[in-house]
Parts: C-alpha cells; structure tokens; sequence
DNA sequence: AGCCGACGGTAAAACGTTTTCATATTTCTT
DNA sequence: AAGAAATATGAAAACGTTTTACCGTCGGCT
C-alpha cells in the first residue's frame, strides 16, 4: 500500500468493523489481555495486520496511567562519557519497551523544564546529566513521579541515587600522587556548584592531608586548555594534576606537551570516567573508571522495579571506581600498596595486543 | 505545595469551576484563541496559575492533529560528531517549542522503529544517526510524515535531504595527498553500507585517478586501533591515509606514533568532521570541517517550515565542507593552490594562542 | 421600535482508547 | 439434567481536551 500522504489514522474501530466484532473485543485483543477465544483472536489480529493498525498511545493514556514514556535529563554530550551513558540508557530502555523524551537540562531553570515530564505524561524521570543543581534535582523531586538521579544525592521521596564514589576514588588518586612524592598538587574542577567534584577534591585533600600542598582551581568547560597552560606556565607549577574528569586531565596532558614537561616524570596526571579515549596510547591517563553500563543497568532496572512498587524506600546506591593505572603517573613500589590497603592499585592496565 | 506522592492530575474542569465558567472557556484562554473578555481571561489565568494547571499533551492530540513531539533516530554517540549533532537538535527544537522522542537506529531492523513515531503521533521525524541504511531510510519515508534525513539521499515526497559535500570534501583531500608526493594511498572506511562512505571514497579516487594507487580498506567500530596498526605494518604501507571520519583518522595517528612513523614527513593523514579533538596539538589533523551548528540549523529550519506547508517541494541540500589543513599532512607550495582552483586550501589552522 | 452583526459565552460532540457492567454462551459439578 | 461457575462478548462510560453549533446580550443602524 503506497499511500502517498498523511492517510487517516486506522482506528481500532476500523479493525472491529473489519473483524465483524466490537471494538472492546478488539482492544483486549491487541492488549494481550487473554479473554479472547482462539477464532476471535484470529480473526482480529487478520484485520489489524492487514489494515496496520497501530494503537494510539496518547489515547490510551488516556484511560491508562502508563505511558511508557521516561523522561530523559539530558544535558552536554561534550564528555564522552555522559554521550555514553546516553547511548547506553537508550538502548537498555527500549529494549524493555520504554520509550525516552529528551528534557534539556538547562531548558528553562525557572523549573519549567522538567515540567515536560508532566505535559506528556511521563512515567518516570532519570537525570544523566553530569551535572545538574540542587534547584533544578528538587523541582524534579516534587513532580511526584519516580526519580533516578545519577550524580547528586538528594533525599526526597520517589527519588532513588546513583552516585561514583568520588570520595573513594578520589583518595585512592590522592595517594598515588603522595607516594610519587608530589609536594605541590593542583585539582582542577568545573566551576559550576557540582556535587561530584565537591567529593572528588575532598577525596584528593583527604589523601594528601599534612603530606602535600593541595591548590584548587576552576575551570569552564571549552576553557580546558587554555586555562591548563596557564596552570603549568607560572614557576610554582604543580608536580601533580588530579582532574575531575578524564578531557580536562587530557587537556592538562597536552598543555605539559606543549610547554615541554615529561609525563610522569616532571608532572604527574590523573583523570576520572576513564573514557575510551584515555587508554589510547598518546594519552595513557591514569583514572578513575566509571563503569558506563553498570550505571546505566542500575538505572534502569532500579526504574522499572519502582515504577511496579512506587512505595519502595528509596535507595542511594554508590558505585566504586577502581583506579586504573596508566603512563601519566610514576610507578611506585609495590611495597608500599599493601601498606594503605588498597590491594587493585597494583593492576597496571595497558592496551590490548601491548 | 509539598505534595508527597501522585495527587490527582488538576484538570481543566477544575480550572473551570474556580473559575466560573465553562471548561470550553477555559481552553480559549489558555491556548489564546482570543475570544474571551479580559475580565473572564484574568478570572481564569489566576485559578489555572492557582491550581498549577497543565494542559495534558495526551488529550489534546486526541483533538488536535499536532503533538509538538518530534521522533529522533539516533544512532551511536561514539563519534564525537553525532553527539554534538543530537544535543544541537534537541536545544533547538526545545527553544522552538518542540519536543524530541528518541528512537534508537538499530532498534528493530524489521522496520518496527520508526512506527515508534506513528504510535507517538510525532509530527516528524529527524535522522540524526551517523550510517542509517538503505531500507531504514525507506520505510521511514513511508510514515506519511515530514521526514528530515541526515546523511544520505533520498527521493521521496515529504523526505528533505541534508548531506555534506562529500564527493568535494574527498576530493580536495586527495589532491593535498596528491600533491604531497603520495603514491600509496589507503581510503579507510566502514565495513557497512554506508552513503556517505561511499561518496568520500568516490571523492578521494576522483582527486587521485593517474596519480596514485588508492586501495580500500574496511573497519569497524571498535576494532580502530588494531585495523590502524595492521595498516601501517606491512612492508607495502601507504604513504598517505584518508579516512572517513576523524576518529578513525586519529587511530592511524596513534598507530604511526607507536610504529614509530614520522607524521607527516612519512605518514600524511586527513580525517573528516573536524571533531574539537581534531585541532588538539597531539592530533593536529588535517580534516574536513562537517559544521555541526550549521547542519542542525538547516534541519530544524525545514523541517519547522514543512510542518507549516506540508505539500512544499522536497530539498537537497549539500552543506560544503571546507579543508582544514593541520599538522598531519605535508605544507606544499601555496603556487599550485591556485592551479586547482581551491582557494581555501592555503589556510592553516593552528589552535588558538599559538 | 425593530433588525442586524459582533461579541462572550456554553453545552455537547468528537478524538481513540480502556474498562466496567451486564449479558449470553459454554463448561463444570453433582 | 439442572444449576453453578467460568468464559466470551458487547454497550456504554470514562479519560481530558478542542471544536462546533448554538444562544444570549449589547450597541448601532435604518
């Protein structure tokens, strides 16, 4: 049937009068909903076929409650990681017959934003933004439908978190920085009010607590390199750079390039996500991973077990980041690795086929 | 408010006893129809503003034939390019008032995907996947609904085309490589079909025909870095690499670093999209700019304009991809610029600051 | 004074489903 | 074989809007 242009919508009355039944009959039909005798069934699932019937959702969500719509936070995709997380969240809901609308994180900070979720109906909301604001997480929270908030706790009823343990993560990076015996060590964070990076620096202070300088400075994204030439350009440059992810860590590492500091020997470097870029070998950046899929797999089966329980006592779940050691920091001894505790740092993760 | 869990929906019944009048009237106000006093008007914005009335999107497309939902099919977001793409479209589509549904590429290859927009009643649709095939792209057309198609062309009424100028874009790429001496060049491409793919090739033969030997070799994603390295192992390797886009590009970059090949005294490598990495000074990549921006802008320009005037001519458009010469190719003398007719190709682009 | 058009408003139908209630048919018990 | 229980189906209400058709009321015009 090569229609040419905009036909009239085949109704499920279409189908009924086709079938030679009522359009109740028809509707349970379709919907899978058993009471249908075999011969019926037949014939109606015949007419629907040839007709290609397709149900209406917005009609049905009239009557229904569900809509199958989850309404997706999204923010920059400029971090490969938050366009990962967003492949993967896409993929994983679709497959479970979800559908996804994007709500720009920033669309309206007046809260109007998020109130798209409500126009349309959504079920359910998941924030994999990388940074949202606390206004912006508690005007979701008071939407009254199940939240997912990836990258900030908030307390509120309906609202589950997922959250990296920065703090951990952080710490552990701080120590790798102490033990190669870095004095002067900067950390470089997003200027914006950023809950991941308040804990990563604190992680990075706690390690380093009475055993190294720790200076903070910030940064707005698209300033990435300029800003880490200025930090390697003056004389009390660091001997050591913990970023709070992995492309600002890159740009530090190209800005040591380009002024000549040898990586790990003059300037020590760590990132965090461990994005597929940071293991290629012109980069070799010693991180924080940040397992894509796994939050993405949380995400998603936390949101379609509270949407069949909306009662559930809301869950705040941290997800460890393993330190993935690469060329940008200096080899320590592996001594002194049992002594703090952390027994995964030995592993030293190259490429594969190396 | 502090409403604790899923209150009833407010609606516009409710607005319309507050108020006074009948819910037709308040559905005047509202959507601005005019006819209404400004008393009445007043009487009714303040109990909908009260109440926190939201129009339910749902019903009014039971009535009204637009949703202001628009169907994206989205592909991967590995490649930079194609994230930068998708959040371009969706803040433009959002300040226009339009809402965007994600509908994964690969998602039921049986044509099943794109009904997700005829179950949805999206007004249209906008492809913004890297490499959609053939027969995708054909049963979208077959929606009855504008149809907006990045990436490959197709004749179809309601179906508007935007596609880089990839057969011009390779063929300045070859004759850079041309006119750097090159006599082995290799085209690396995706193992798929894949539109543009086929037109870059095309391009890059066109430049090199009697001057070079250009031989094709196929990837795919993910395999990057181990197809690079076999590429430049060999005892027969190219001199001169162009590849379809420039995160394979950068992987040949790596390759040579780590097989310790001089780019560009032995190596000359171009990309494509010209992706913000691209300019870093560890890849400095010649490329071919792809201007994300422009690309989206043309996108939600027609499509907004064939939503007014369904019946409007189909448009092909070609957006022109200028030649960003970077490190990774060898300067020649700007004389023979002029002989082929490529103005911009003198241009050098360096990173800012330098 | 009577008629006309403009204006401001309402009641009710329509959109395409699902669901409740009722009814007819079949199957199971005893 | 008769009633009970289960099953299959249909008619109609409901969901929350917009829209059509209709009805007053008002001011101005002959």
């Amino acid at each position: 049937m090569a229609y040419t242009r905009a036909m009239k919508r085949v109704t499920i009355k279409d189908v009924a009068v086709m079938a030679g039944v009522s359009p109740a009959t028809v509707s349970r039909v379709v919907s899978g909903d058993g009471r249908a005798s075999r011969e019926v069934a037949g014939k109606v699932r015949a007419a629907a076929d040839k007709l290609g019937y397709r149900p209406s959702v917005m009609a049905r969500s009239l009557t229904q409650s569900s809509t199958q719509l989850i309404a997706l936070v999204m923010g920059s995709l400029q971090n490969p990681f938050d366009a990962a997380l967003v492949e993967s969240l896409s993929a994983g809901f679709y497959s479970r017959g979800k559908r996804l609308l994007i709500v720009p994180a920033d669309h309206g900070e007046d809260g109007s934003g998020p109130m798209i979720a409500l126009d349309y109906q959504t079920d359910g909301v998941v924030v994999a933004a990388g940074h949202i604001s606390q206004s912006a997480s508690e005007s979701l929270a008071r939407l009254g439908i199940p939240v997912i908030l990836f990258g900030r706790m908030l307390e509120a009823p309906g609202v589950d978190c997922i959250v990296a343990d920065n703090f951990e993560g952080a710490r552990r990076a701080g120590r790798v920085l102490a033990r190669s015996g870095a004095k002067r060590v900067t950390a470089v964070r997003h200027a914006l009010d950023t809950f991941s990076d308040d804990e990563r620096v604190e992680g990075l202070r706690a390690a380093l607590k009475g055993r190294a300088d720790v200076t903070v400075v910030k940064t707005s994204t698209g300033n990435g390199h300029a800003d880490a030439l200025m930090l390697l350009s003056g004389p009390e440059r660091p001997e050591a750079v913990f970023c709070v992810n992995d492309l600002l860590a890159m740009s530090v590492l190209e800005a040591a390039a380009s002024v000549g500091l040898r990586v790990p020997e003059e300037l020590s470097v760590i990132g965090f996500d461990d994005i597929p870029m940071a293991s290629s070998p012109s980069y070799s950046l010693t991180t924080l991973r940040l397992p894509v899929d796994e939050v993405a797999g949380w995400i998603i089966e936390r949101l379609l077990k509270r949407l069949q329980m909306p009662e559930l006592p809301v869950e705040m779940h941290r997800v460890p980041t393993p330190l993935i050691v690469r060329g940008s920091t200096r080899r320590v001894l592996a001594a002194t690795t049992r002594m703090d505790g952390d027994a995964e740092e030995g592993a030293r993760t190259g490429r594969a086929g190396n």
